[in-house]
DNA sequence: AATAATCTTGACTGAATGGTCAAGTCTGTT
DNA sequence: AACAGACTTGACCATTCAGTCAAGATTATT
């Protein structure tokens, strides 16, 4: 049974550990600063987990549901375009609302996800399988034009996430204007015009 | 005056520095791991390179140029659409084929670029601009579709690097098959319809 | 109020890691 | 061969860092 101060105080860690963990990586975070950012002293935060690598799991687990609510907000029964369109758009939507999440995700899949547990990979693997199958169903029927769904599916990905991954360059290379200033409607011209019929 | 053992062995520091370091982040490497990478003592590559800090900017700076080769290919006297398309094909040859150098910069930039100094910034920005304000004279003289050049840029290397950068989770997702089957088709159809007049 | 359970922390420990150094080995030049 | 300069390394040091622990403080239960 977990008591209130549990609560509080979990709450208060995977708060610090995604701020610390997203920054920094998994090996670039260290207890102390989480510490600091929670608020706690450095053997109480690992009285709730027992170590690093376990906080840095819980935190993947807890956010894996957040993160991929988008994709399985698919609708299979919904108009093709309107629901890839959407997609692309609660994507983007997460970018700009969730940047820690993005990036604590992009430090662990470009160290080659040494610690994405074999639950949490089979989700998504599952989920993003599902999803292709809907759209290739849509494609085969001449809903959407022929196209690779999986490659689809990534390129989402890769254009939505790149504003929250990449938020330095970007900032570096267009100074004070807003990173994301223009990036939705140009990602609706890219998709509305690879997606038209 | 450089000699004959300084030229090899710089050789073999950098790219066991290449190989650690875009694996696993600044932080994560370490010189003992680079120091067995290249086949010398820790004492020995630190006598060619003052520090860990020092070894990993001579990487970031002597890449840059390669880095940025494709986007300076692009001429401005050539067809406009001909050379955005053959941009994003040498973009996605060199995922191919430099992954770990796309991985290096990526895990730099996704921590905020703290090492990036500023003539690499710089000179990353000025070309950046200059191609900027090439493709947004083609769009000008209606020879290409009104889009903004920046956004345009910067999904061409969100779509390509996610092939390298994020290798392990297609992999995980696409199981045996080469993560980069179909990537270029697929592009390929993204920007032609994209670029359409 | 008394007791038990939960929570908190200062002071530690051992391992990892960046970097130093003095002493030695190798290479090129004369 | 002899010498100078370049190269190499075992042993070491200081710091950082994950994790422990015993003792104390707080909260819940009776």
């Amino acid at each position: 049974m977990t008591t209130r101060i549990q609560r509080r105080n979990r709450g208060l860690i995977l708060d610090a550990a995604l701020e610390v963990f997203s920054a920094n990586g998994f090996r670039g975070a260290t207890l102390d600063q989480i510490a600091a950012v929670a608020g706690l002293s450095k053997p109480n935060i690992l009285y709730y987990f027992d170590s690093k690598e376990r906080m840095h799991n819980a935190l993947l687990e807890g956010l894996l549901d957040v993160w991929l609510a988008p994709l399985r907000a698919i609708d299979p029964e919904g108009d093709p375009r309107a629901q890839i369109m959407g997609y692309m758009r609660r994507k983007l939507q997460m970018s700009r609302d969730y940047p820690r999440e993005s990036r604590l995700f992009a430090n662990e899949v470009l160290q080659g996800a040494p610690r994405l547990e074999t639950s949490i990979s089979g989700t998504l693997r599952d989920l993003v399988d599902d999803r292709a199958a809907v759209i290739q169903a849509w494609s085969d029927a001449g809903r959407l034009p022929a196209i690779d769904p999986y490659h689809l599916i990534f390129s989402i990905w890769a254009m939505t996430q790149h504003y929250a991954d990449f938020d330095a360059q970007i900032r570096l290379i267009r100074g004070k204007r807003d990173p994301m200033d223009g990036a939705e409607a140009f990602l609706e011209i890219v998709f509305e015009r690879l997606l038209r019929v």
